[in-house]
DNA sequence: CATGAATGAGAGTTCATTCAT
DNA sequence: TATGAATGAACTCTCATTCAT
């Protein structure tokens, strides 16, 4: 049977994508319980029916966007960080650049809202990003500035609370971004932060002979 | 027939604080929309029909828990840190661990988590926190700190970013202890996290000449 | 134990009274189910629980309120028709102005209009109304012109129906002043509506040699 | 396994008329207030649910009813009645009987009852009916009235209550069938009614070379 | 595969009725 | 008696989910 004319037609294989991007939008404006399927599905330009088709359950299409571009954006970051042959110094002068750069265009602001949001309602999800991505993440960056102490590049103290005060204003330019920037309040420029970031802790989190010279 | 407990009693100046105090836990566990108000009702010791008696809505339960407990805490911040007489150097040293002392016991996380997961829903919320709390508080530290780089004491640079990097490792450890603690993530001690977050913003922030020293 | 000065106070044997007033104001505009307790209680200058003090329920109320202030009216129209001395012309001259009187002052219209409304809901209060008003109304006027046919002066045809065209215009001229004037319809004039019906009854009621000399 | 009855239809063009005919039937036995929309499904053969697919609010299906089957009985009657060739005792001949006619078949009562039982809660039904219907009828009947005036068929008077008079005993009917005859009352001959008004608005209305010879 | 009309459990809200005061 | 805060059943309306087409 020879195939007839090939009609023009979506490819079907992109639907769940989809659908999950529809909803990643959906779900990060409105939270969970208010995000409607009909309103997923009508952004996603397709039936309310179709999305059983290819997610059991709303929880079901939630998960999959909590899930889904988690994993890409730690692995850039980790091999980038990971086997970095220069200074620790050099290192921040990369790393807080390029945390600005990845989160100001990933959609990790709306999905981490969403994480906040709707821990308590599904823990499975917040264990989930914090297994996967958030505790990597601090460890990997504990783990740089452990090995920079051992060096004598930084100077004593909770290697993770560290890591925290590093990637701390970047989570909050971003919850500003998405909470109070929509109600009129001014954005916080995220390159300029990090530089402003970097200066400071250049100067606060290393060691005399390697940070206050600079 | 000896009387059981009376069917119920009138307390009519206990009621809506008692409700408020309910339905605060209940949507910083569930948010607005997962919230029931019949397991508010239930906390708070009434019927479902009571919290009509004295809100008109969900939604103006709502209101009233967010907008609940702000001005307090900015008073007594307001009231330590403007016109306080020493160093800057001295003024951070009061500050971070009195901010964290604060909001370790203050329900502006739970309060702060709702602002941020319901604003695209209640927009008036997010105006009315970020007007009333964090707009004034970003002010306030902003304002010291411009006061204290002309006296020379702070490095030059945008005072409002210099702010947020003060603030945000406090912010990040609520949301961590909401979000990441309850599904098993090690807590982040908020008085040695303001301890260390003192050392280095005393290294980062103020010139050599006042911080390099200690 | 001598009396403390007579303080000025509601004589309670009024209350009843002055509920059902109350009552029949609130059920007249919005019928039966919407209704408020609370607004009839206000208007009634009581506190909601007091209605239970003096009616067992809503219906009860309404029970009340619809056998109340029937009797007067049949009472006087019945003692000024039977026995009239009197030509069934002379009656009739007596009658309809009569008859457009006590309906423009009787809160008859009000409660016609429940018993219409409401009638399905509550058989009982129906029958009631037929039974004790409607009917005995009827009859009466039927009789009178039964015996004016016997004498020759109605033509031929049922009493009852001829009963109907009597009263029929002051019916509707009721129900238009209840529903249609509040909406801007011009209103019915009662007192002329009565003269008019008067003659054309007059004139298609009475046979020849009693009426179209007239 | 045989496949039993289908567990629903899908019949979306017949649904919205199914519904307003099923509210119809309740609004009219219950009034508005306390008609369930449960009941109405149930009657209707749909789920609660699918009312909402059809209509917004109870409120708007009550609206549907009512503007419904409004229309098409003045159109029939307008045509009958507008440049009709003979004289104005022949168009009573035609007009009296065709109207009991209408009325006794057409869902005109009780949507009526319901204008007059919720008028003052739903003042816009109550105008609409007035302009659409009432108005239009008793304009059209005054018009016919002044111009018979005009060629001296009928008495001297005000048309407008002339009309009143005209058909009131049909309107005092259906209020008789749908209050009273349910609790026992002896129905009003809707035919017998129109036969014996006829004879008599002949003798009272017209002049008497017009009427008394007949 | 795909649709969207239809379902039905469950939510927020109202209000007649009760009862501690 | 009288109050009105408190109750809870019942209502309207929503929306995730199903299924005839």
């Amino acid at each position: 049977m020879q195939p007839g004319p090939p009609k023009f037609q979506r490819r079907k294989e992109d639907r769940p994508g989809e659908i999950a991007l529809a909803a990643l939008a959906v779900f990060s404006e409105k939270g969970f319980a208010a995000a409607k399927l009909d309103e997923i599905a009508r952004r996603a330009g397709v039936s309310k029916g179709a999305l059983y088709l290819y997610y059991e359950t709303k929880e079901d299409i939630f998960h999959a966007v909590v899930k889904t571009a988690v994993a890409p954006d730690v692995a850039v970051l980790r091999a980038r960080l990971e086997g970095f042959p220069g200074s620790f110094e050099e290192l921040l002068a990369i790393f807080l650049p390029a945390l600005a750069g990845i989160l100001s265009v990933s959609p990790v602001a709306g999905i981490g809202k969403m994480v906040i949001s709707e821990g308590r309602n599904f823990p499975e999800l917040a264990r989930y990003w914090h297994d996967e991505l958030v505790a990597p993440m601090i460890g990997l960056v504990s783990g740089l500035i452990a090995r920079a102490q051992e060096r004598g590049e930084v100077r004593l103290g909770d290697p993770r609370l560290f890591a925290v005060q590093l990637v701390s204003p970047f989570l909050m330019a971003l919850l500003w971004r998405e909470t109070f920037v929509p109600v009129g309040a001014e954005p916080l420029g995220l390159s300029t932060l990090a530089a402003q970031h970097l200066a400071v802790m250049k100067g606060g989190l290393l060691t005399p002979a390697n940070g206050s010279g600079s």
